[in-house]
DNA sequence: TTTGATAATGAACGAGCGTTCAGTTAGCGT
DNA sequence: ACGCTAACTGAACGCTCGTTCATTATCAAA
C-alpha cells in the first residue's frame, strides 16, 4: 500500500492537528510519541513529516495558532469606547468562555511551554504578554478614571488572569454551575477586587 | 569499582530526591531519564533502584511529602480562636510565603500529576481537596460570621489559590516588588473580593 | 489515456529508555 | 584481622523513540 483512496492533504493536515493536540493534552507532549498520533490519524508515522518538519514544530503551531485566535478573538469583542468597567466586565466573561471553548489548548499551552526551543518559548511568550496588556490598559484606564483602586495594576493583571484561568481546572460540563453562571461569579469576585 | 568511598544511604536517599525533584521541574518528568537523575546524583542508574521501586514512585514521593508538609505546616500556622479576617489573611500571607520557598516542587504538583497512576493520583488529589477545604472553612466562617461577602464559598475557594499560586509563576527574586510586598498587595486584593 | 504531482507506506537507522542482576568494593561490629 | 552487610557498578534485556527514504498507489490535469 501506498497512496490511500481518498486521501487529500486538506484532510490529513488538520487531522493531524487535531490528534496530535488531543493526545498531547492527556497525556503530555513528552510522553506522546509521533506513531501514537499517526495511528490516531490512521496513517504511518512517517506520514507526517509531510507536514510537519518535526514533533517540536507540531507543537509550536498548535500553541501559536492558540495565541493568534486568542488576541484576534479579544480584539474583535472588546468594546473601543466603553468606560474600564464595562471592558473589564467583558473581558472577564471573554476569558473564561474562550478558554472553556478551547480547554485541550489551553491546557497545553500552560503545560508544555518548556518543551520549545528557546526562540519558539519567546514567541509565544511574547503573545502571552501581549494579551495581558489587553487586560493591564484597562485596569490602568480604570484607575485613571478613579473608578478602580488597585495597588499595583501589574499584579493585579496577573491576579485576574491566573483566577480566571484557574477555571479550567475545575469546571465540568454538567455539574452544579453552567457557564453563564459561573462568569456571574467570578466577574463579581473580579470587580470587587479592583474596587469598584 | 563497586562500593564508593563515604557513601552512605544517608546522603544518597536525600541527595536522589533533591536532583530528581530539580531535573523533574526544569524538564519534565517524561523528559528525564533515570541516568540522568543517576549522573547528577553521581552514581550509576541502577543504584537509584536500591532507593525507589520504579521512576513514578520517585515523583509520588516528592509530591506526597510535598502536600503532607503543606497541610502540616499551615495547620501548625493558623490561628485557631481567631476570627475569619484574621485567618483569612493569615491563610494569604502562608500560601505565598510557602509556594515561593518550595517553587520547584509546587511546579511539580501542578504539572506532572498526569504521569501519577489512577491510584496516586488519587491520593495527591484528595490532599489537595483537604487544603482547599481549610480555605473554605474559613469562607464559611467569614460567611456566618456576616464579614464576608461571597456568592458562593467553593468557587471563592477555586479564585482565591488559583490566584495566589499564579504569583509562583511571574514571581522572581530580587525583581521589583519583595516577597512582603507581593503578600500585602494580594492580601488587599482578596479582602476586597471576599467583601470585607 | 497518459503523465506528473501528491499522499502515503514500511522498513530501517542509531540512540536512548526503564529496569534487572551478578559481581565487586567499602564500612563496621566483633 | 575477619566476615557480614550495605552501597554501588557495569553490562545486558527488550523496547520504543524521532526521523529518513526508496518505493508505490492514487489523484487530477492535459
Amino acid at each position: 500500500m501506498a497512496r490511500k483512496t481518498g486521501s487529500h492533504s486538506e484532510i490529513t493536515g488538520p487531522k493531524i492537528r487535531a490528534e496530535a493536540q488531543r493526545l498531547f493534552a492527556r497525556h503530555g507532549f513528552a510522553a506522546v510519541s509521533m506513531r501514537q498520533i499517526a495511528a490516531a490519524v490512521g496513517v504511518q508515522a512517517g506520514a507526517l513529516y509531510l507536514y510537519t518538519p518535526d514533533k517540536e514544530a507540531l507543537l509550536f503551531d498548535l500553541l501559536k495558532s492558540h495565541m493568534d485566535d486568542l488576541i484576534a478573538a479579544w480584539r474583535a469583542e472588546a468594546p473601543e469606547g466603553a468606560d474600564a468597567l464595562a471592558r473589564l466586565e467583558r473581558f472577564v466573561r471573554f476569558h473564561i468562555r474562550f478558554n472553556l471553548e478551547r480547554a485541550e489548548v489551553v491546557f497545553l499551552s500552560y503545560m508544555e511551554l518548556r518543551n520549545l526551543s528557546e526562540e519558539n518559548f519567546a514567541k509565544i511568550e511574547g503573545l502571552r504578554k501581549t494579551y495581558e496588556t489587553e487586560l493591564e490598559e484597562i485596569l490602568k484606564a480604570g484607575q485613571a478614571e478613579g473608578v478602580f483602586l488597585i495597588p499595583d495594576t501589574k499584579l493585579a493583571t496577573m491576579a485576574i488572569i491566573a483566577m480566571l484561568t484557574g477555571v479550567n481546572t475545575w469546571f465540568r460540563e454538567g455539574g452544579r454551575l453552567s457557564r453563564a453562571m459561573v462568569a456571574d461569579i467570578y466577574w463579581d469576585m473580579v470587580r470587587k477586587a479592583v474596587g469598584a
